[in-house]
DNA sequence: ACCTTGCGGTTGACATGTCAACGATGTTAT
DNA sequence: ATAACATCGTTGACATGTCAACCGCAAGGT
């Protein structure tokens, strides 16, 4: 264990790699909100039940493949109904919410794609080296959840 | 200028990138929050007043300095004056607003110090190669905010 | 049958952020 | 002086997130 404080260098180290996260991911997400009018959140959603679910997917399938709590789906689902974008309806066979993406929502979605995409080339795939690319691959794999490692450790 | 839509490949390495941050700066920020109460907005602000400003700053210079809206810094001023971690009185000689840091708000930050920096060395420095910190300045300076590009180009 | 437990989803209260409008106070031009 | 403008900060409305409590319904155990 290093309990010493890390140096003025590794804060620094920590802040270039905030600042790059905000100031890249902000600029996708203006640019799709600014053209489209949809967050991160209504295109993640929209765009699970387009690819995975032909147009639906039930509540809960969207809540483990976002990672998000189901609150804060059923929160956001409720705008999106309210904006037409999608709607619900429960399940006849068992218990449980489908979500169906409405036709305004899937031309939405047909509309965003393009800007998503170019704007991720712009301001992110762009400015990448190949070894950056190797980098973020890495640090991906060790920055996932560890789920085992605790249960690994006995008790002490 | 490229206009094909991005391919599969280069959509994994922006959603690896996404998720290595939120995985990231997510442990770092429950850690803080978990034993200190703050959030890193609260971090930021008083770190800011006891290192810069001796304790205390003008709320432009925070504005300034934070990056955020001054709408954003007065809404989350009320918050903060409303716990006791700082205060805000009105500038004598010139307009604007002095944020103080109370004996509450500097105890506080004085003990969140160790366990922020204990955080980001677990979470974060811990899994950087050489390779990734050099990536990580070089991606830093490729995502600064560039004022002059815009400026230089000659209006078509 | 009855009770407990767990799952799927909703709700309300509250924290955090954004945006546009406002107000008060300085600066500058006429 | 006064009109126009810029600066500094507040406010209210609303979007987004989090947390804990709740409700309806299924599955099991007794």
């Amino acid at each position: 264990m290093n309990k010493k404080m890390i140096s003025e260098e590794e804060m620094q180290i920590w802040h270039m790699w905030k600042s790059s996260y905000k100031n890249i991911f902000g600029r996708v997400v203006k640019d799709m909100f600014g053209q489209t009018g949809l967050s991160e959140g209504d295109f993640g959603i929209l765009d699970r039940l387009d690819l995975y679910g032909k147009g639906k997917l039930r509540q809960q399938e969207l809540v483990d493949s976002m990672d998000w709590t189901k609150s804060r789906l059923s929160h956001h689902l409720t705008r999106m109904e309210k904006r037409g974008l999608v709607l619900r309806e429960p399940l006849k066979t068992e218990r449980g919410v489908q979500v169906i993406i409405t036709s305004a929502g899937k031309s939405t979605l047909d509309d965003a794609r393009p800007v998503v995409s170019m704007a991720i080339r712009e301001h992110f795939l762009d400015l990448l080296t190949e070894q950056d690319i190797e980098s973020i691959t890495n640090l991906a794999e060790r920055a996932k959840v560890k789920s085992s490692s605790a249960c690994k450790t006995p008790r002490s």
